[in-house]
DNA sequence: CCTTGAACCTGCGGGC
DNA sequence: TGCCCGCAGGTTCAAG
């Protein structure tokens, strides 16, 4: 499920109820998620304090005070849940936690496309699940220029690009078609066919998007614990995500005949797009 | 190197 | 009601 929004907003919501907490019970419930849970986990992380909560890309890092960090990921389906009281562990509680300060936590991932990793916390970049990655999408490095030369030359579909982690990271397929939306660019067209103006416009859509996501989030956290627990999810409105058949929001204004939203299948995955709008 | 497709896993909703 | 199908917000691996 989780695209970088997400994922940030939970970052904030263990950071804001757990930074500088002591661990004082940590247990995994199965052996394996994606990836072998690591077997001392309990173990390693008894007793130790939470320095910082930070994110890479979709990955959690979670800093803890002996050099060590623990690396999650939720993949499609995962949570993260916090609670004040020690409730009975629910279906696909992989991970619990208990600690000093009375919070209580756990990792939920029905569908375990998830992962769970301890890593030297000096050895996080280089990390098999983290080498690779590209940039950040609000680096400022990220310059028009740099996306456009990532981009560059590719003759694989925009949105395949966007998706993409090796290039810029954070993008999943739901702001994937947000972006392309409103930028105006038809999700099929080979990447490195994008002119300048319409890489600047991307960009700019791209964290736009991403930005109001993250807000929306950022709303629903003025306290660390929603009713639920949940960190993380949050209604969003979107435009052409899930509205297939349904009429897009510019034809309002459009003087022509609008067609309706459609729906695509790349890389095994479903695009939205509004085939008036994207060109 | 690049691109594509399948695989991993459970749950849910729609059609019959 | 039950069954079968397709679909779900991610990543990785093999094969062309």
């Amino acid at each position: 499920m989780p695209e970088l929004p997400e994922v940030e907003t939970v970052c904030r919501g263990l950071a804001k109820a757990l930074a500088g907490a002591q661990i004082i019970h940590a247990a995994a419930h199965r052996a394996n998620l994606r990836t072998p849970i690591p077997q001392n986990l309990g173990n390693t992380l008894k007793n130790r304090r939470i320095v910082t909560v930070t994110r890479r890309a979709k990955y959690i890092q979670i800093e803890l005070d002996d050099g060590m960090t623990l690396l999650l990921h939720l993949g499609m389906s995962g949570r993260m849940v916090l609670l004040q009281h020690d409730l009975p562990l629910t279906k696909h509680d992989h991970l619990s936690f208990a600690f000093a300060n009375g919070m209580y936590a756990r990792f939920n991932d029905p569908r375990r496309f998830g992962s769970c990793d301890l890593v030297p916390t000096a050895e996080l970049a280089s990390h098999k699940s983290l080498a690779d990655l590209g940039v950040e999408p609000f680096d400022d490095a990220l310059t028009p220029s740099v996306f456009g030369s990532l981009l560059q030359g590719r003759k694989t579909p925009i949105k395949l690009a966007l998706l993409d982690q090796k290039l810029v990271v954070g993008v999943g397929n739901i702001y994937a078609c947000e972006a392309l939306f409103r930028a105006h660019i038809h999700p099929e067209r080979a990447a490195g066919s994008c002119t300048a103006k319409e890489v600047k416009g991307l960009l700019s859509a791209v964290r736009a998007v991403l930005t109001e996501a993250i807000d929306a989030g950022g709303s629903s956290l003025r306290d660390y614990v929603q009713a639920d627990g949940e960190l993380g999810y949050f209604q969003h409105h979107f435009a052409v995500y899930g509205r297939e058949g349904e009429t897009c929001s510019n034809s309002d204004k459009a003087k022509t005949k609008h067609k309706k939203i459609e729906r695509i299948s790349q890389g095994g995955r479903s695009t939205f797009y509004c085939p008036t709008c994207q060109k």
